[in-house]
DNA sequence: TATGAATGAGAATTCATTCAT
DNA sequence: GATGAATGAATTCTCATTCAT
């Protein structure tokens, strides 16, 4: 169905072939973080439905099985997965106090989105989609306190005459990141693809301010 | 895996059941297009993986078979339906001579996301993957084409010195529409989710003028 | 796990060994009977959890995905197996009048459980469970229904005053039904194992005569 | 498969996890036998194939893995299991005199098939089987036994002329054991399902006599 | 042309068992 | 003695595809 690319880029966590066999005793949360870890970037570049759990486990360099051990099932692999990205995310965006520093997390974010060091894909992986329902509700949960947070930044207060305005604006904001997220997701489109996060900055800057900084002619 | 519902809405000469031999004639065409038009849907909304050859063809009310007999595989199928869309939008940005047509442009295709009312998920369409090569070029083809269409209404030359910033600032006004499309198509995210082309056209323009019309600060 | 024997006898309805590849039209019938088949006689002796799909549908000669295609799941086979027998059975009681015939029954449905020639496991299936609920009832409702006939055939009212008595009497002689049914399928205590229907009148009807008869001393 | 619900009554000395090594002196028969009880009512009521070792592990409040330590594997289990309610039958055979004792041995062993209170499901356990050869044997052999210690207490002598009709009539007494066992253990079959003891003495008495004494007509 | 029937490959998951503390 | 961890084989089910009518 799709190439089985093996992990390209250096993999922090995963065994190099050669390993021992692996100490048995304790080794369960290191088990767990590298099944989190593989799953995270699968489902992230190649989404829920076309990855596989094999795909997972062999990244890991891990038995099958143990997906379901440590997570009862693919659904719920993918749960875990989508959990530990909106913690991420949501602990980020609590620090956002200022309209200044959203181009610079815009751009952290979205400019290494197939990096390999480190889990950069968090909002490619909010994009993907189990068909879920409880995973749904999360989602749509972390996109409105993102939204809302970014709304704050820009004075938004919930019950301001033209909250709903500003909110949309806060939205396209996002919409920005998720948009540089998802055609970067193709590598193929120069110079986005390759654009570093100083690249990035200028225009984002000049984004923000149009949506948010109220400064509008 | 999804509850496959027939269309809704008026099938247009669905082949009943007994057919007499005689009225088949001619009826090729149809059947492929309403095999198109179902898949175009449903690759859109559920993605590549997680659509069934069997979901289309009953959307479509025709036999499965029909899929492998007209498109050879679901591989074809999803080509077919990407080169349509592919079309549309080439179409389209042939059309663009002036900035000031952009936002209107995006608007249409994302506040249509999900409507049901005509093929308004072109956008959505593009950004689904079945990790075929053959289609990936496809996808990246236009999307070259399309940012370089909307690069040049703001004046840019392949060859000039700042080529490839503004390339790139183009590439962001293509990153808000995809942004956009995505954030909506999971319908939850008010008041993003329900806005109506109108809403969007002030701070789309906003955008569009932030990042291409060359009044920055 | 467990030899998977091929059928034992000559099977009425598999297709033997050189079949042409039969006809692709208006088949889906006689598969279905094939694999119902093929299934009450594995349930019947195996058990429903020791049963394999894949054994059912080999000795079916057709292929596995054909009982998800015609009976859903495992689970839906097991259940059309139960109706099956359950309907016999229903209409088999349905013409017990007089006490007199029931040694006969007793001894004709017993006599033939490991019999190759037509199914003659009923009760063997109807003692088997798959752990579900609906399957359960079904079982339940069947169980009541043939103890109320037998003991309506001795006279029984469900208002009469030794009600009860009569009826746990009933079900005494079923359970001599389903004791013989057990112990046979082991295929392995003589003389039981191999008794006739004549073998068994004699003792049959003196059981029955002491539990329902009334002429008790 | 089903709740795996840990044992409900006190757990006699169930090894608290942290157990240090010094208490660990001369456990081991007692979780052998902890592994053993348990076994049995899973294998009784639930059938070999549908049991699964954790299941029994877990009951027993003991590790998984202790089972293939102790008994080699489930197949060694139920052997052990089988062999533990066999010794128990044959030394209860050993005891049968007199045919007055009979009805209340059955109804014994029958009345008991659900209960709690200890082992009463030995006839259940004797009907399942795990498909291997051994275990076929043996259950065989008591039951062959066992009719036979039936039949000479009803004055059976392996040489005598009516010898073999006199067993098969041993059969059916066992038989009706049997039936009412398996009948019994789906509960769901009133009034057999809760009759008592003495509400199966009479009936049991008269199947006896109607058997075994010769008093026939 | 169209369709019902059949197929084989591959998917997720379960389970008995073994290994290393 | 006991346990947590890991494994590989098997099981049910799904799905794209092909055949024969």
């Amino acid at each position: 169905m799709k190439a089985s690319s093996p992990q390209d880029g250096p993999a922090p966590l995963a065994p190099s072939a050669g390993n021992p066999p692996a100490a048995r005793r304790g080794t369960a949360a290191r088990t767990r973080a590298l099944l989190l870890d593989s799953a995270r970037r699968r489902f992230a570049h190649d989404g829920y439905a076309a990855t596989t759990v094999r795909d997972i486990a062999d990244d890991a360099g891990v038995n099958v099985a143990l997906i379901n051990r440590y997570f009862q099932s693919k659904e719920g692999l993918f749960e875990a997965c989508l959990k530990t990205v909106i913690d991420e995310l949501v602990h980020e965006a609590g620090e956002v106090a200022d309209l200044e520093q959203i181009p610079e997390i815009i751009s952290g974010h979205t400019a290494g989105v197939l990096a390999s060091d480190g889990p950069k894909d968090a909002l490619l992986l909010l994009l993907r989609s189990s068909g879920d329902e409880r995973t749904e509700k999360l989602r749509t949960g972390l996109l409105r306190t993102f939204s809302e947070r970014l709304a704050s930044a820009a004075g938004w207060r919930p019950d301001a005459p033209d909250s709903e305005q500003l909110l949309l604006r806060a939205q396209l904001v996002l919409s920005v990141a998720f948009g540089i997220t998802v055609l970067r997701a193709s590598r193929s489109l120069e110079p986005l693809a390759s654009a570093t996060e100083q690249d990035l900055g200028g225009p984002l800057t000049d984004v923000v301010d149009a949506l948010l900084s109220g400064r509008r002619p």
